[in-house]
DNA sequence: TTGATTTGGAAGTGAGCACTCTCTAAATGC
DNA sequence: GCATTTAGAGAGTGCTCACTTCCAAATCAA
């Protein structure tokens, strides 16, 4: 089968490795951001990939590189996706609207309380992970400056007030976002989290 | 010394307890905010407590006793601090804003990055342990009850535009509260939080 | 004082953890 | 086809975890 993320590898010699690794570890994404790091067990993580303890030291050097990798490629599916609603959108305004709709359908039913990596990793691995408290930081900041940028480009194409702040209104939203992903944790509807779309854009007038 | 909560108990026989039962608790709340459930061992919890793992097993039944103890004596806290910083605010949008006012104060710098008990156990035991995951569901429905009320306060003394929709605002302003608690997490100045307030209040024009 | 009762504290215990070893299977290259 | 290389899988390993046990110390009721 296909070993990476790559289908035409140039193989090399030896046993071509029997599961897809981007497979396994959306569902590792999947008990990581259930359990949290500490709370998922190499016996849970491995049952849930659907490969042996054996095998999976073969593919990554310890538990940590596992988390490393699952979270890497969250990022990339979330950042994918996020092109992907975006690209519809126009104005600046629609923009931001569109990044509020995005969380909000991550925020409620099942995949709402399965919980966002990155806020699991903020609160999980912050205080005792010095590398990972800066990769969250560093994707948290990433987001703030994207909305940032949304509103100074709403604020060109005046579908955004000039008088408002493009920064701490960027950093406003930021914490929506965020918070929503937390509420969501709680069991919320989709109505509950899409109403507050609407709302949320007040800030920008 | 005093034992528990209050000071003259009726004594009953055997030795009396040499350590403050409260103050004890509240260096628990700072460990497992820091680290989170799962990775705060009970090695960590009785250092950080200052007492014998015997003693402290004579006090409580398990780790999830202490836990569940520290996050209710977390909750009367930040309650009766709630009390006061809300007591000198008259109409509803000061009260929002108060609210406001202190989550910023507790999302930045040291205390920021420690965390919130609640959003933690949000993350850490959600998924694992459902009587925990109903106390947070409830703990935010209340606060988000609350800030409905002063929204609904806040249209009665003619403070917030009656306009909008107060269920739907105070489930937003309750995103925006539980967000600062996660991006404070990510270690941000006083400035930084602050300054989220006015903007944020503009959702209740 | 004496006996009952409770705490303090350290040593001990079984379970579960992350991780490794070993052996077999399956591929490539000469 | 044989040597080499890598993957798969399960048994094994040492360690840490939550939790218990045991005994001395401290207090109260008689």
């Amino acid at each position: 089968m296909v070993t990476t993320t790559h289908a035409s590898e140039p193989r090399g010699p030896g046993r071509p490795r029997e599961f897809a690794l981007d497979e396994a570890l959306d569902k590792a994404i999947g008990v990581f951001s259930e359990l949290g790091y500490h709370a998922t067990s190499l016996g849970k993580l491995t049952a849930a990939m659907g490969i042996a303890e054996g095998s999976l030291y073969k593919a990554f050097r310890d538990k940590r590189a596992v988390f490393l990798a699952a979270f890497e490629r969250y990022l990339t599916l979330r950042s994918e996706q996020a092109v992907r609603e975006l690209a519809s959108a126009r104005t600046g305004r629609d923009k931001v609207r569109a990044m509020l709709a995005a969380y909000a359908e991550h925020s409620h039913g099942k995949v709402g309380r399965r919980g966002c990596l990155v806020v699991g990793s903020a609160v999980d691995l912050a205080s005792s992970d010095p590398d990972m408290a800066k990769r969250v930081a560093n994707v948290l900041a990433g987001h703030e400056k994207r909305l940032v940028e949304f509103i100074r480009q709403g604020q060109a194409d005046g579908s955004i007030s000039p008088g408002i702040d493009a920064a701490i209104t960027g950093r406003l939203l930021l914490c929506v976002v965020q918070g929503m992903r937390v509420v969501g944790k709680t069991g919320r509807s989709r109505e509950e989290m899409t109403s507050l779309i609407d709302n949320a854009l007040k800030v920008l007038d």
